[in-house]
DNA sequence: TATTGCAATAAAAACGTTTACAATGACCTA
DNA sequence: TAGGTCATTGTAAACGTTTTTATTGCAATA
């Protein structure tokens, strides 16, 4: 085409040329080395700005194989989860703010996926990851942080391995939740479980349990389904459950896909809510308000869990040899009209 | 630490080393050049999988800088909607499925963010890249695709110059709807719209207008409303509209947050939908169904978007020379109680 | 037998940076 | 004035690939 000469990407070396310098000195000069006189920064400068110069951050990433390259990966279980999406967001400002990169791979809690993926982001050179493992096991993960890169697990943890973390109360909300229902004065709870080898779902249940425990209900095992942590499976578990022959009154769901889909088996079965079925959700949504009805969820700062694994990635990659840390945020309970 | 040996990254010269050739041959087995002898291929397959190499895509990049280092660039306006997040996931599954990562960048609507996403992916050298630009004018964009970078657009198009899209038909897809309010009998039909520099809003206003006329319904300008394709938005302009001396007695939302959010105000005054103000959405979500009430909405094949612009932009990298094309897909409207 | 052609392989340059090391020259000191 | 110090700058190697060009050995040809 006849365009492509206006537009060619000038490099370091023709900037270098025509300041009449080195290549050095312009590399010293776009990294803030202060050995560079000033007159010769002003010159180089000039001539960068001139030229459009922009440093091809390729190149930077093959030289400097373990200094910033300022590309971050990012391993999420499922980005259709609104879940995701917002703690993807606050992982984004953050890395925006310091001039990152993100790699961004959904794996769709597909184990397979998730080790291609990872070993496209081992040989894109990241500087360090933000995951979401597939169990705490995860040995694909574990030996990543052995090699060494830096890695923030978030909503789940690593057995094994020492690794920094980015966590909610789960047993707590889970808890808030259950005993709000109890304390409402419903007797038959059911709980729609996701993947039950996730470290949160297993969590949830202990809190789901404690509660039944506090309120002096029993347990009928019945009332506990484990799912995918999907939509489909929300809508067939609720199924089951409202199908049996004393099904419950009441129901806790294991995160927000689980929530949609029991909502729509519930209003496809023409019952009332809460009269006739109540539901309470773990994770909120900003539109949980609109659903029908306003649903009652526990809240998971969720942007804020992402803004936060983001920085202690960045502390890392700063300094690798820091004690890891484990942050554990606060859920909150969003009482609205669904029990 | 005591850990980083054992998981050292080999590269193609240790291969070399240790199968007793030049790195040349090395090179010619992983990308398949058929100058390679049998017995020779074999051996080097071997020591390859013994040692677990793994081709550095950046070393790769660099070196071919414009042949296929399967990276892919994707600018989205905003992924808080779950419409970008569904195009994302199109697109997702056709990258994974030949190899390419994505660097997902979000810029919030923002048009400096956007410029500076753009330096970036730039630098990074991707092979091609998917873009929601912010208006038709992209000057940014548009020196992209003048350089040679090879770039499909999806959502809204450009002008100035020939670039590969994905659409949706808006007018008419906007049409059904209102079309669809008129003839349930109502007549005071409101508009709000997204950003009305976007194409995208400027088609479904047209829409609305058609439709208002083909069924005899006159225009009354302080029924449209322009917000800026967000949640808020939604929220504010439908207090304005319900504010009114005359207010709506239907309302046609141009997007799926400005749909959230106006329901959000509609719920807050305890209105009665659609007995006493009927909504009517574009985008569908899968959970619509579990609003209040199940809303009635014109449904974008968001999946189908994304996969379709990213098997375009491969085509095209595979072959910039070849004509452009503009997909225009057709949208549906899922007929439920919101009107 | 001398030449040619061909298949297989190797050598080396290139992509655009950073950085260890070397070189320069100005200034100071004894 | 010789030597040393110091600030500034340059040279060249390195990162891990791909690819152009060169080399090798061998078979076919005249």
């Amino acid at each position: 085409m006849a365009y492509e000469n206006d537009y060619k990407v000038v490099n370091l070396n023709e900037v270098a040329r025509k300041a009449g310098v080195s290549s050095a000195t312009v590399s010293r000069v776009i990294n803030n080395n202060p050995n560079v006189s000033p007159e010769t920064r002003l010159k180089v400068q000039q001539v960068i700005k001139e030229l459009k110069f922009s440093p091809n951050r390729v190149a930077k990433r093959l030289r400097n194989r373990n200094a910033s390259s300022n590309l971050l990966g990012v391993l999420i279980p499922d980005i259709q989860n609104p879940f995701y999406v917002e703690v993807l967001r606050g992982i984004e400002d953050v890395a925006y703010g310091k001039q990152y990169a993100l790699i961004v791979c959904n794996f769709s809690q597909d184990e397979k996926k998730e080790k291609l993926y990872l070993d496209l982001l081992q040989s894109e050179s990241v500087d360090g990851l933000i995951a979401a493992p597939t169990h705490e096991h995860d040995q694909k993960v574990i030996n990543l942080v052995k090699s060494g890169l830096p890695i923030v697990c978030v909503d789940r943890g690593l057995t094994e391995v020492d690794v920094d973390v980015v966590l909610v109360e789960n047993r707590k909300g889970a808890f808030s939740a259950v005993d709000f229902l109890a304390k409402a004065g419903y007797k038959r709870i059911a709980y729609i479980s996701g993947l039950p080898q996730l470290p949160s779902s297993q969590q949830r249940e202990l809190g789901y349990l404690d509660a039944l425990e506090a309120n002096g209900l029993s347990l009928d095992k019945e009332l506990i389904r484990y799912g995918d942590s999907r939509h489909e499976s929300g809508v067939k578990l609720c199924e089951e459950l409202l199908g049996l022959n004393s099904p419950p009154n009441a129901i806790f769901t294991g995160n927000n896909l689980i929530t949609l889909g029991a909502l729509e088996t519930i209003h496809k079965r023409g019952l009332k809510i809460p009269e006739q079925v109540a539901i309470i959700g773990f994770d909120d949504m900003y539109w949980s308000i609109s659903l029908n009805p306003p649903l009652t969820a526990v809240k998971q700062p969720a942007y804020e869990i992402g803004k936060r694994a983001a920085e202690i990635l960045i502390q890392r990659i700063n300094d690798p040899s820091r004690p890891t840390v484990s942050m554990i945020l606060k859920t909150e309970l969003m009482i609205r009209n669904s029990c």
